[in-house]
DNA sequence: CATCCACCGGAAATAGGGGGGC
DNA sequence: GCCCCCCTATTTCCGGTGGATG
């Protein structure tokens, strides 16, 4: 008789449309981003003239705009180039989820040609039939790489990329690539790097003012009128501040603020929601951060917080405790062993390691004076404690 | 100063999963 | 089913590197 969903369906009374505050959703305007849109569309537009347009890179932190500006500007040229007949075409793909040579060029074709099946052949293969259809249909293609960081061996897909324009006689390919880690650029070798950085664009965090109008404009969206005090979203909004100015984290604890709002009946969302929508933010973003690492990857990083909270480590005379390389990797010896998995060789424990610093997650410093030869001292960015206590509750 | 140490990172070898062609 | 190809992950091997050590 009873549906389950009878209890769990239940109409949103303060939002009006949820949506609005994830993180996928793309505003119509995008404030104080006018001049990245203009200089990127800019720089873009001589494909509708059958120019190939430079590559660009963009950079900047997390939550300033980079995704937004791009999927809007290739949604606009897109829509532009139907509208006009030109067979123009712009791409957008995260290397999180296409996270190598090979799966770029097949999301490509895929994209291009959806009929396509391509299990089975070769990159070259594939990058093949990208060349045809490209050549075919005198394509110009712009492709966006979002978190280009994550995509291993890049260098190899840029030049091959990029080596299309020689290779084509009718078509282009033109690259976009985004990245939120500052080292990234440098550890590209310099071909990559002169392709890639044709054009530089750099996105500024937003300042805690600029975040309140932001979140104003989405509130406004996603919640019926007067549902959100006006604190509360001074508040989101110097939370974010303080946090690196990320427009993201301030739009999640919005959400947040406002499930536990409806959850527990109130009518209006105001400080307190924020304040404990933040708590369970910050917990997201690292378990974000970390669940969605290979085991091996995870089990690093908990060897590596746990002894951070523990205090193991080397005494130097600047900075405290640091752990080097070595000593992390015979802790994670240890703690694989403890739940039964086998370690993999030192070898590939410090391919890891960079994986894990290209991610952000680690800091790596030569440790110089103090230490022999090229010994690495490993620091570890998000909250140890944080950590270590997602560790216990078995989450990693 | 020669040698040692603790680690670095390139290269080749190996294992294994997935597919295609026959 | 068998053989071969391609890609990915990982191990093995090994020649550096650069400060420490005696």
């Amino acid at each position: 008789m009873s549906n389950l969903f009878e209890e769990v369906h239940r109409e949103y009374t303060l939002f009006r449309n949820r949506d609005a505050l994830s993180p996928h959703y793309i505003p119509s305007h995008l404030p104080y981003r006018e001049d990245e849109i203009r200089l990127l569309s800019q720089k873009i537009a001589p494909i509708l003239s059958g120019k190939k347009p430079e590559n660009i890179f963009i950079y900047g932190k997390t939550g300033t705009g980079k995704t937004a500006v791009t999927k809007k500007v290739l949604n606009d040229l897109n829509e532009y180039a139907e509208r006009k007949g030109l067979p123009v075409k712009g791409l957008y793909i995260n290397g999180r989820m296409y996270d190598s040579e090979h799966k770029v060029i097949m999301r490509l074709v895929k994209m291009l040609v959806p009929s396509a099946e391509l299990m089975g052949y070769s990159t070259s293969s594939i990058y093949d039939m990208l060349m045809e259809d490209v050549d075919r249909r005198e394509r110009r293609l712009v492709v966006a790489l979002d978190e280009i960081d994550m995509v291993k061996r890049v260098g190899d897909l840029i030049y091959r990329l990029n080596r299309a324009n020689d290779e084509l006689e009718r078509g282009s390919i033109s690259i976009i690539g985004i990245s939120n880690n500052p080292l990234f650029k440098d550890r590209l070798d310099a071909r990559t790097k002169s392709t890639l950085c044709e054009v530089e664009l750099v996105f500024p965090p937003y300042n805690a003012e600029q975040l309140r109008t932001i979140l104003k404009e989405r509130v406004e969206e996603a919640f019926h009128k007067g549902v959100v005090e006006e604190d509360a979203i001074s508040l989101a909004a110097a939370y974010a501040a303080r946090n690196a100015g990320d427009a993201r984290y301030a739009l999640q604890v919005m959400l947040r603020a406002g499930d536990i709002a409806e959850e527990e009946g109130a009518k209006k969302v105001g400080r307190e929601h924020v304040e404990r929508a933040r708590r369970l933010v910050e917990e997201d973003i690292v378990y974000e951060m970390i669940s969605t690492l290979p085991e091996q990857h995870r089990l690093l990083i908990a060897a590596l917080a746990s002894m951070i909270v523990k205090g193991v480590g080397v005494e130097t005379f600047g900075k405290g405790k640091v752990i080097t390389s070595g000593m992390l990797y015979s802790n994670y010896k240890r703690l694989a062993q403890e739940r039964g998995i086998t370690p993999v060789s030192d070898r590939w424990f410090r391919e890891y390691l960079n994986e894990l610093e290209t991610y952000g997650i680690i800091e790596v410093h030569v440790a110089g004076k103090g230490f022999r030869g090229n010994t690495r001292l490993i620091e570890l960015i998000p909250d140890a404690k944080k950590i270590v206590s997602l560790m216990e509750r078995g989450v990693i």
